[in-house]
DNA sequence: GATGAATCTGCAATCGATTGCAGAATAAAA
DNA sequence: TTTTATTCTGCAATCGATTGCAGATTCATC
């Protein structure tokens, strides 16, 4: 067992052994009506004994598909993308699909390379979360030419007519403020990522709405941009203390902010919920351990890849159709904890 | 652009607009020498102008491997695993092969369907971190007389001669009961997982050499069996407490049992480390954010991603050579914080 | 002008599975 | 026995790119 040989067993083998041709060795295989009950028996007792196994590549080139969808995202040791991916392999596996990985780093660069060489048949589909360095979507538009479907998850382009699967990402923001403002906060902060991304867009605006819908006024002050990171959010939180008055919440687009907020609050006595409640974004598994508990907007990530993939398996199997560009959207949950309760102990 | 029709040009296309041959315009494309530089200039061209995209299968089909590797994992969802990825999409995105991801959710069947679809062409090599429910390994035995590279990860079965990349469980653990032991603790309990794997095995032998190493006697009755998860972690605790003397630490070979250990003691108001400290084993992200953050020992999980797509490039490239089965052992790292650090306040 | 060398191209087979169509073999009906 | 219907099989092309080998063309040398 030390030295490694290729068997390599193929239908003309097995053709050869029974005295009959690829073809019918091949329809065989598939129970074909036209083939004799005695053949396939004899066909599927050499197969098994031979250990054949059908060769992938080839009946894919010849089929046409592979039966493998690729998804592209930023980084894949991120809690929300791991388990997009576990929902989309969950309905990719039932569909007997595989699916590819690769990871853009958010650079532009790299995820145009991979789109290129994903589309040149070696996926059926393309599911994406674009990389925040994207501006250019051209090497999308590439990919809608060459027929292969594509979908758009979580952070999508606006400018371009495909399908999408996103999380109301305005409402999540506006339920959270919603439940600070019902705690009676009045003077919320809020941590930002880049605007110009459609998610931190959106949940910015859901912010400004949920004020006024409760009659409060917008003030520019609290608006801490391109707050993503637990560095800068403890930074944002020595900016806002310095404020007058000082802000009495925070609803952060990002947990990772919200972390270090939390952490920069407790080391400068400050009492959450009660002298400053702190609402995140995302519910990463750490926000239920964080001391006090972290409240944040759950995105139901794994349905984001189930939804996703199921979005792109009806648009593989309808490619004869017309095409028209769906929008599936998720609604996120408030996961209310220490964080923003206010006059309720930590346990 | 609401229809969307599949442009497929090939090689022919161009050699037909060229008046010349599907032969020459492959060899103009590949820069071969024979090839005069006027007529791959042209080609070059025209590709260009169409947009050409050689087709991915029919290369593969030819050349007889596709430039993609499978890996195949418990559940990604779990951030070991997804480190795992990310160190080997590093090094295969730069070798120019792409990740082909699957999960067998811990199940011999599904793991074992995995591997029968990955191994018919569809991957050059497969990285497996084997499902935990695996008890024949005759699946695997399959893939290397198929000649399909194989490499294990993290968890591999003892009984069968491929290359593996693990890290030093055994050093870990001594390092984690060592550190302990230097704390002063001399009643230290173990929380481990089935014993039939081998990483639980390594770490309970590495606590006990540990303890022998420093002249204290092993106590089977310090032994928690099967405890990997939060749950059990506190339940364990509750019976830990029952004991006469009550130990003064935990040292966990789960960080998920060590959680709910930690959350147990807390609520029964035993001091932190110095009543009982804890040491967890993973360095989980919430290792750090956990109050009293939890000491750990981290696995460096992307470097042992990055060691096992790199063994298995050696091994795809290496295939006319007599096979050797190597072994790659990493060593983890013990990260100090405050559940097991005595007479250091919490900051 | 002839021979040899050097440089390019093209033919055709190949990778392995699939499939339309023709045709063989068998059974049923006349 | 002949005709018609029915049931199986096989031929050959196809998917698109690659490659060994032969042949063609150009150029240099004698």
């Amino acid at each position: 067992m030390n030295n490694r040989k290729k068997t390599k067993v193929t239908i003309h083998d097995i053709a050869k052994q029974l005295n009959t041709t690829a073809s019918t060795v091949s329809r065989a295989l598939q129970d074909h009506p036209r083939i004799s009950q005695a053949m396939k028996k004899a066909v599927l007792e050499l197969a098994e004994k031979l250990s054949y196994q059908p060769n992938f590549i080839a009946s894919s080139l010849r089929k046409g598909h592979g039966n493998t969808i690729g998804v592209v995202i930023p980084r894949i040791d991120r809690n929300f993308f791991s388990s997009v991916i576990g929902g989309i392999e969950d309905v990719a596996a039932e569909a007997g699909y595989n699916v590819l990985i690769c990871q853009s780093y958010d650079s532009e660069a790299k995820e145009k390379n991979i789109i290129e060489t994903l589309i040149n048949g070696k996926v059926d589909g393309v599911l994406v979360s674009i990389a925040s360095g994207t501006a250019d979507i051209n090497h999308f538009k590439q990919t809608i030419l060459k027929g292969v479907p594509l979908i758009f998850f979580d952070r999508a382009p606006s400018e371009i007519n495909v399908s999408k699967v996103e999380i109301d990402d305005f409402l999540g923001a506006h339920m959270a403020v919603s439940h600070l403002i019902e705690q009676g906060c009045r003077n919320i902060a809020h941590f930002s990522g880049p605007l110009n991304v459609s998610i931190y867009a959106n949940r910015f605006l859901g912010y400004k709405a949920a004020l006024a819908d409760h009659g409060i006024e917008y003030n520019d002050q609290l608006l801490m941009q391109e707050v993503v990171t637990s560095d800068s959010g403890a930074d944002a939180v020595d900016r806002l203390l310095r404020l007058n008055p000082i802000p009495d919440a925070i609803f952060s687009a990002s947990d990772f902010s919200a972390l270090g907020a939390v952490i920069a609050l407790k080391k400068r006595n400050i009492v959450i919920p009660n002298e400053m409640a702190v609402v995140g974004f995302a519910n990463e598994p750490y926000a239920s351990i964080l001391e006090p508990s972290l409240s944040s907007v759950d995105q139901h990530s794994r349905e984001v890849g189930q939804a996703a993939a199921k979005l792109i398996f009806e648009e593989i199997n309808d490619s004869g159709n017309p095409f028209v560009a769906k929008r599936i959207l998720l609604t996120p949950e408030l996961i209310i904890r220490c964080t923003s309760k206010k006059n309720i102990k930590e346990k």
